[in-house]
DNA sequence: CGATTTTTTAACCATTTGGTTAAATTTTAT
DNA sequence: ATAAAATTTAACCAAATGGTTAAAAAATCG
């Protein structure tokens, strides 16, 4: 049992070990077993509290998905102006993600697995991502002339691929740049306002 | 038909038939009768070729990160200018994703898995990114102050995420905008040229 | 044709794995 | 103290899975 895990009450602990075997080695890879080992308890009292893998995984993923897409959905859909926008995106996401750092490529990969069954159980409802008026407002801007000309989808893609996929090529970046953890920690603190910069740099006139 | 052709045929079906499973499901995930049955033959027959999984996986994965990495290495090691450099890579790497589009996400998740296995099977040696040379010539653009006062890790970053994210987000994406399948192919092909335009736009004095 | 190689069939094995069970032990709360 | 709940122990089961085997059948080739 690792040692964070001891003091906390036992269902707690089997879901913190569940996230951290399930977000490290996706649905398949992880082990029942290696989740009860995390949790410092046994296989039967894992299934005393939890009847099965399904359950016990799509708990986890519902709560990953939970923590990172209802903060971002308000932002694209609030009223900010553009710029603030992108700002409060970088800043809101990378904080969470920084705290969670292996969530966006497990969200990623389950997605891939079965895009259906995601927004079938994910986006059900009110949870659903709507960037509709995130789009619309960068057409506008394009439109009034405040902004360069540019497609909006690909304000939006560059604007999430930037913030997102430093994280799940962590270890690609720190193995071929020579970064230790907190350098990485740093960088990504410092790009909540360096891809903000970036993007405003590149689209206003 | 030579006995060497017959054998390659067969081989190549299976080592088809492998990426596409291995590339769907990843390691944990691939079942070696999915691989033979997507290769139209039976489980003996495979072992017949192939000692065991873990050797197909390694093979395919070192096929995989092949494509991947050396064109990417020519380019950043190469003396073209900033700019230029940018563009090659946008173009050259959109180009074989395109026909690939799933080994990014495959090669980071096998990387995230074990990245010392990674750096010792697949960068011993030669092929291993050095992107030292394209940092440096970042930092001396920006001392010439030919382009804006930017950390070039933080550039790289950018590059590389709005260049390959959108593969790995395909299916979010897609069902977040609505976008089919050409519809897709179009925007990336478009972003060959939107990306180092982005970029430029966002660096250049 | 006859020898060799490839492929199938079909059974089988060992291990892993998700999951169960029942009894015993420990902890907790009344 | 005692009942209830939590936890362990340890055995067990069934299914899935990687891998093997031997013999037969089909294809290939000299």
């Amino acid at each position: 049992m690792s040692k964070a895990q001891k003091d906390k009450s036992t269902e707690v602990r089997i879901l913190a070990a569940a996230k951290k075997i399930f977000v490290l080695k996706g649905m398949s890879g992880a082990r029942m077993q290696d989740i009860a080992d995390e949790a410092g308890i046994n296989k039967a009292l894992l299934h005393y509290y939890f009847k099965n893998k399904e359950q016990l995984f799509e708990m986890i993923f519902m709560e990953a998905a939970a923590k990172l897409f209802p903060k971002i959905n308000k932002i694209f859909d609030g009223d900010q102006p553009l710029f603030e926008k992108i700002e409060s995106f970088c800043e809101e996401y990378i904080t969470i993600v920084t705290d969670n750092p292996f969530l966006p490529l497990f969200v990623i990969n389950e997605i891939n697995q079965d895009p259906d069954y995601f927004l079938k159980k994910v986006w059900a409802g009110k949870s659903k991502p709507n960037p509709a008026k995130f789009l619309e407002q960068i057409d506008r801007e394009v439109k009034k002339g405040t902004i360069k000309k540019i497609n909006p989808v690909h304000l939006l893609m560059n604007l999430i691929s930037m913030t997102i996929f430093p994280f799940m090529g962590k270890p690609m970046f720190q193995k071929n740049l020579g970064v230790s953890d907190t350098q990485f920690r740093q960088l990504m603190e410092q790009r909540k306002k360096e891809i903000p910069a970036f993007i405003i740099d590149a689209i206003k006139k």
